[in-house]
DNA sequence: GGGCTTCCCATTGTATACAATCTGGTATAT
DNA sequence: ATATACCAGATTGTATACAATGGGAAGCCC
């Protein structure tokens, strides 16, 4: 059993677990379980657990075992407002440096192009979204900042998924990034700034209602 | 070799060490050299060089080996920029919901009693320091916020050393913490603020001195 | 019957052995 | 002399075996 990475391969499959609620809040992992359904030693299992217990996706408490961390409501409006203050902070930095043409026409471009092809495109436009953020994080050439970002959204998947599902929360979506992206262009930071937290906001108010969805679809799972 | 934790333990002892340059950037870890010094087995230092990486103290390069990461400035100031953003909006945050009366005088209090008793407190005074940011974020109320504070201070951390040994600087951030507190107790968000981004720019300033510094150290040493 | 003790099992912590891969040098052919 | 192929050592990746700890159930005493 050599050659690939195990313990990246078995991380990757069960954050999609959590994040599906496959593995709902509470439930107990352990490590001979995950080996028998890998087909692999401990050793790997052990870093992938150990991996995202630093995602902060799992709890591990020394020498009893692992459980999917329970959802916190506090936690969730704590990364909102993290998220909120620094992606105000790439904005404003962006419109203060200016966003390279290309780069922007290239954002502009594929955003009118999903917004065209949806609902169709649902879960493009949703891979696209994902690395929105980080780009913008890039182009205000943070690579920190960009980082933490994307961590952030690691914990707050399982909320915005239900954004994607939801084809007038998709199309808002979209609207919100090309007029975000408009206010760049014209390196209105006041008018961008409103944008991101307009967007913000909007998700954060969902976030009660995307909880029931993923404890309902992981009862239709179960 | 059992009972307490091993990789906690290994994983400390080597961050100190990285901090002090005694492993100086680029320096190569190997998990068999560490093995010997400690005298465990590779599952615990493997452990302990994860969190390392984790850490972006190190870096990991498949089936080649760890290396102490370079000092790269840009990343130094990006760390202070994104520090600077999180710290700024921990500051408005308290200044808007207003901070424990309690919890406040004995900030004061503390910062007081340190300022008359240097330079002999330094030690105590470089501890505090470390803390009084984090109960600044838990003040806040924002447990996310505070725990990246941390990180970002983990990582900028052997720059914040010189700040300690030199007493001039440290008397400074004495005399800035007792301000941004007493604006604090005001709700003046403005000046709080203010206190909040002269403190952090002056530390910037220090960067360049502070590597040169480490790495005198680092040579003194070998 | 209730509370306490004890023992066993489940689970993680640690140690060691083996496999795979990369690096560097050396020998060989041109 | 140079380039190339190959071999050996170093190093991490993975597997397995053993140790230690914690929790819970069964049994015992009151």
């Amino acid at each position: 059993m050599a050659g690939r990475n195990l313990s990246r391969e078995i991380y990757e499959t069960l954050t999609a677990r959590i994040n599906q609620w496959i593995y709902p809040p509470g439930h107990r992992l352990t490590e001979e379980e995950i080996c028998a359904e890998f087909d692999v030693s401990r050793s790997p299992v052990r870093e992938a657990l150990n991996m995202l217990v630093q995602a902060q996706l799992i709890l591990k408490e020394e020498r009893k075992g692992y459980t999917v961390r329970r959802v916190d409501i506090r936690e969730i409006n704590e990364l909102y407002d993290t998220r909120l203050v620094l992606e105000l902070a790439v904005v404003d930095q962006i419109c203060r440096i200016g966003m390279d043409e290309e780069m922007l026409a290239g954002l502009q471009g594929r955003w009118r192009e999903l917004i065209r092809a949806l609902p169709e495109m649902a879960a493009e436009a949703a891979a696209e979204d994902e690395r929105f953020h980080e780009t913008l994080a890039e182009a205000a050439g943070n690579r920190v900042m960009s980082r933490l970002l994307k961590d952030i959204d690691r914990r707050i998947h399982f909320v915005r998924i239900s954004d994607i599902t939801n084809p007038d929360r998709l199309k808002k979506t979209c609207t919100d990034h090309l007029e975000l992206l408009a206010a760049i262009g014209d390196r209105d930071c006041v008018r961008a700034q409103a944008v991101v937290r307009q967007n913000i906001e909007w998700g954060r108010e969902k976030v009660s209602s995307a909880m029931q969805e993923a404890l309902a679809r992981a009862h239709g799972i179960m």
